[in-house]
DNA sequence: TGTTATCATGTAAACGGTTACATGAAGGAG
DNA sequence: CTCCTTCATGTAACCGTTTACATGATAACA
């Protein structure tokens, strides 16, 4: 493997030079620069990345940490970050968890070891006191997921807003009964999500029945048969807020085989806005956020960050429910 | 930022015996290592990634170049991949193209530069003249697309096979005239799965109708309104063959909005077998592969040949056509 | 007691780039 | 002709590790 002196000694000239040609910032004379791309040419040279970063201390690098890409949400915020992150002359690595503790803390060690130059938190499940001693090492900002007063930067949505107004919708179609599909990850969305639900309901005067809260992880098949056990236990409920498109579609199919329908019987909203919602029948009300924006902010904060300035921003971009056949029926 | 220097300063000892401390392979009296370690915890020291790097001439880094994570199949063979890799001490990064030339040279680029110890590349746009000169700089692994001949190992399944699989699947359940809806990205997956699509028809006597073949993106809505405007041609039809499970979808509901039945009038069969399958009603017939397999045989032999092993397997692992709702009629 | 083996540790040379500074030639001004 | 700029290029230090080799102390043994 061809290093720097090589191509120098092939073209006659000194490191130096070779150095000033393949980063063109120096005035060099134009017939050195042919000699000196004509031996990196001749020894297929390309500069070596760990030398070039020891010595810049930057790798031009940055990390996306998540749980999961399977996420179709997930993946838009992804796709904002990178395209970013390649405007800005970076490349964006993305590095799932699994939400296992093991991987975790290996990209974290990363990070201290410098392999990048910043990394966004996607959905992590790192502890408080340990982001709190990273974020003094390495530029983070925490994206859709988040926890505060860690002065890192995040940016979301009001989740417990987007639970409110789920429920709410739920309500003023004359729902009273209305089990809540939540994921119990401690991730800061389901909680917050849990607390609109319950402000909703207290709104509208109905007390909350912890029978009707169930657990799932995301999945189709988790929900369906979640719900399928649900049914079973003949505890009555006319309405499903579910965390995500495909648990809600579980919750649709479920009902669906026990001779209940949707909308009439049973309403459902689900979360994300994603493809699936349209993929089952009923389409499936679901509250929308932009993972581009989401994606594009947290990447312009990191970049921010990267440059040396001090940010600590917080911001909370707006979602919406999109209303679709899981939940029209005649508003009472 | 602390270097090695400073902890030996602080530790009265010589980097050298710091270095000694931190990889644990020689011998350092306890009361040395406690006092190294007193110095390393005070200064909050970790090594870094690309001075070690640097002088190692290793990464222990490797790249998972593929053109989108959305696809469930594909977010399998990845785990299955950094399961292995991280059972060899190895940090996987995934990479994504998104098919677009620009990115895939700035991943390229990275390899040449040694910023990892070896890729596998599964889906990507990448020439054959390119890789060639690729894979004798960095060890490649081709997972699931491929381009043979190019002495890199590849690990997939028999499309073609597959592909005649499905359609004669078909044709047995009596269908004549077989919509195949394909990928027109020149991967070798949708190249092979047409020629089994026609080896099939060819041996049942059917001849292949260039009108039945519609070119998709693997997404459902996209399935979905192709199969619409296929529809209003009126060109009769009574089987499709679709390459996603999306796309299969997508067929499924365009032709019960046309007023026709599944799989009474058209039988439907997706393809890798993803939980959209089994979202839509009728349950959607599909070809099955393993995504861990694929992803744990790439895994190993991309380390084999990382440990220097001169290597070039071509690792073919079965399939099976998983038989649900959307094909299950009376077989005539 | 002298010789040698063993052990813990230090010294210094890499690894492959970047870049501040030095150098020397050529050109321009007086 | 001398002095000063300007320009292209070279020299060498530096980035933070690892590791072959050197060193000196201690233990083992005759």
């Amino acid at each position: 493997m061809a290093s720097i002196q090589d191509v120098a000694k092939e073209a006659g000239v000194s490191v130096a030079t070779v150095s000033r040609v393949i980063n063109g910032n120096c005035k060099v004379r134009p017939e050195t620069e042919r000699a000196v791309r004509q031996a990196m040419e001749y020894f297929h040279y390309h500069p070596n990345f760990s030398a070039r970063n020891l010595r810049r201390m930057e790798t031009k690098t940055v990390l996306v940490l998540m749980s999961t890409i399977v996420n179709p949400f997930l993946a838009k915020i992804v796709k904002a970050i990178e395209d970013v992150g390649m405007q800005q002359g970076y490349h964006t690595m993305i590095c799932t968890t699994y939400d296992d503790a093991a991987r975790e803390e290996v990209y974290m060690d990363l990070l201290r070891k410098h392999f990048a130059d910043g990394a966004i938190l996607i959905g992590t499940r790192l502890k408080a006191t340990e982001l709190r001693k990273l974020r003094q090492q390495v530029p983070l900002v925490q994206c859709s997921e988040f926890i505060p007063n860690l002065m890192i930067p995040y940016v979301t949505i009001d989740n417990r807003r987007a639970g409110y107004d789920a429920t709410k919708h739920l309500i003023q179609l004359g729902c009273r009964r209305i089990v809540h599909i939540t994921v119990d990850n401690g991730s800061s969305s389901s909680q917050l999500r849990m607390k609109g639900y319950r402000m909703a309901l207290e709104e509208a005067g109905i007390s909350f029945d912890p029978r009707l809260i169930v657990n799932g992880n995301y999945g189709y098949r988790n929900a369906l048969s979640l719900m399928r056990s649900f049914l079973q236990t003949k505890i009555p409920f006319d309405g499903v807020f579910a965390n995500s498109d495909r648990m809600a579609a579980g919750a649709i199919h479920s009902v669906e085989e026990a001779g209940l329908k949707v909308p009439e019987d049973v309403a459902v909203v689900g979360f994300d806005n994603t493809d699936v919602g349209y993929l089952v029948k009923p389409h499936i009300t679901s509250v929308s956020q932009s993972g581009k924006e989401m994606g594009e902010a947290a990447a312009q904060i990191l970049w921010k960050m990267i440059e040396g300035k001090e940010v600590c921003e917080k911001i909370i971009l707006r979602h919406e429910l999109m209303i679709r056949e899981s939940t029209r029926k005649n508003i009472i």
